[in-house]
DNA sequence: AAAATCTTTAAAAATTTCTTAAAAATACCC
DNA sequence: GGGTATTTTTAAGAAATTTTTAAAGATTTT
C-alpha cells in the first residue's frame, strides 16, 4: 500500500497521535518506532515523504537517510528535539528536506506535510495544448482525442512525467515500472517506440520523449 | 539574469549581510526591499527561489505570494519574526513552501536554501553569465542555449568542474571518468577540444577548460 | 634548436538506439 | 475449457551516434 506519510519515531505516543491526527485530515499515515520497523515497511509498502527522528532506538536517523537516499528521492522531513545548528546543517546537508523542532505544533506540521505533498507527490498528470494526461483516469488525450494505451505504456508515461525534465537510465526504469523485472534493452525500446506513436506528432523527432544518449530518457514539457 | 535567490524583506542591512553570506557559498542572491521593487525584478530578471519577509513596508508577503503563485510555481519560503502558528499555516497554505522564523542562523539557512535548489530548482552545478551546467537534467547551456554533449563529454565536464580549480591530472581523468580504461593520451586531447569547441566562447584561447602543461587540465570559473 | 607535450583533423571502429516483424505470454469472452 | 484478442517480449538487421585511432601540425619547455 502506498501511504501519504510514514513517521519514523520511537516516542510512540507521539508518534501515533500524529499520525492519527494526520489520518483526520485526510493524509494516510503510516508509523514506523525503529530502523528496522522502517525498512521492513518498505519492503511491502511505500510512502510518498518521511517524518523522520534522529535519535531512535536502535541507531541514528541520519544514517538511514544516508540509506535511503541511495536508493529513492522521497522527501524526508526531520524531527528532532536537538536544538544544534550543526544538526541543521548536517540533516539537510545529507539529503533531508526540512528540520522540524520538537516539540511542534501538530496543525504547523500538517501545514508543512501538506504543502510537501502537495508539491511533491507523485504528480504525474501532464498537460499542454496538445497533450494531457490524467492519472486519475488513467487517460491519456492527444489534441483532445482519448488515445488509448496499454497499463505498461501508462506506467512508463506517468513515470517519466512524475521526473520530467530529469534523465532516467534504463536500469531506473527498470526498477520502477518493471519492478526489477529486467527483459533487456529491447523491450524498452519497443515500449518507448510505441509511446512515441501514441503521443508524439512526429514519432521520429519525438518532443516529450526525448532519448539521451548513452543514458536513458527524459520527459520534456513545457516550464515548470 | 537568473539569480538563484531573491530576497525580498525591508530590513535592508539584513538582506544585505544575508545576500552577500549566500553570494560567498556560491548561491547567487538579489534583493528587493519592497513589493514593488521584487515586481521590477521580475520584470527583467528572475530566480530559482524566493525569500519573503512578511512585514513588508509597502505591503504584505502574503498577498505578494498570492500574486506570484498566480503566473509561477517557483519556491517561496516565509521569513518571519512573527512566531504565532496561525501565520504559519496561512503560509503554507497559500503556496509558501516553508516559514523560517526570524531571527535566522546564516548557516541553517544556506543549508536549507540549498536544499530547495537541489530539489527542486535548475541545480546549476556551474554557473556564470555565459555558461551554466545542470546535472540532474544533463544539460549545458551557453548563453543561454542549449548545448549537446555526449555521455562521456558530459561526464568529464561534470568531473571538471566538481574539482573546479584543481588540477586534474590525466591519469585521474581516466580513473575517474573512464573508470580506469586506459586508452591513451591521444583520446583525451580530442574529448577535451571537443568541449572546447561546445563550451568556450574562443576555443583556440580557452577560458574554463585549460591546459596544465605536464600536468593536466584544470576547470577555471568564478561562479557556482 | 631539440625534445617533449599538446592540438587538430579526418576517418575507422565500436557502441547504442531504432525499426520491424514475429513469437510468447497474458487476458478475455463465449 | 477452447478459442480469440490483446499485450509483452524477443530478435536481428539497419541506422545513427559516439569513441578511438592515428598522423601531421603547433606550441611550450629546457
Amino acid at each position: 500500500m502506498k501511504y501519504n506519510c510514514l513517521i519514523v519515531d520511537d516516542e510512540k505516543l507521539l508518534a501515533d497521535s500524529t499520525a492519527e491526527y494526520f489520518s483526520l485530515f485526510g493524509v494516510t499515515t503510516a508509523v514506523a518506532y525503529s530502523l528496522d520497523e522502517c525498512r521492513s515497511f518498505f519492503a511491502e509498502h511505500t510512502a510518498e515523504l518521511i517524518l523522520l527522528d534522529i535519535n531512535l532506538g536502535d541507531g541514528n536517523g541520519f544514517d538511514l537517510c544516508r540509506e535511503l537516499r541511495g536508493r529513492t528521492d522521497i522527501p524526508i522531513l526531520f524531527l528532532s528535539a536537538r536544538t544544534s545548528d550543526d544538526d541543521k546543517i548536517v540533516a539537510l546537508n545529507i539529503g533531508g528536506d526540512d528540520y522540524i523542532q520538537k516539540p511542534y505544533s501538530l496543525g504547523v506540521l500538517l501545514a508543512k506535510v501538506k504543502a510537501v505533498l502537495k508539491r511533491y507527490g507523485g504528480v504525474s498528470d501532464f498537460s499542454d495544448g496538445y497533450l494531457r494526461v490524467d492519472t486519475r483516469a488513467k487517460q491519456v488525450f492527444v489534441k483532445g482525442n482519448a488515445v488509448k494505451l496499454t497499463a505498461l505504456e501508462f506506467k512508463l508515461l506517468s513515470y517519466l512525467i512524475e521526473r520530467k525534465g530529469k534523465v532516467i537510465s534504463k536500469q531506473e526504469l527498470f526498477e520502477k515500472v518493471w519492478e526489477d523485472k529486467f527483459t533487456g534493452d529491447g523491450t524498452l525500446n519497443v515500449h518507448i517506440r510505441r509511446l512515441r506513436e501514441a503521443i508524439e506528432s512526429n514519432p521520429n523527432e519525438p518532443k516529450y520523449i526525448v532519448t539521451v544518449w548513452g543514458d536513458g530518457y527524459k520527459f520534456v514539457g513545457g516550464g515548470r
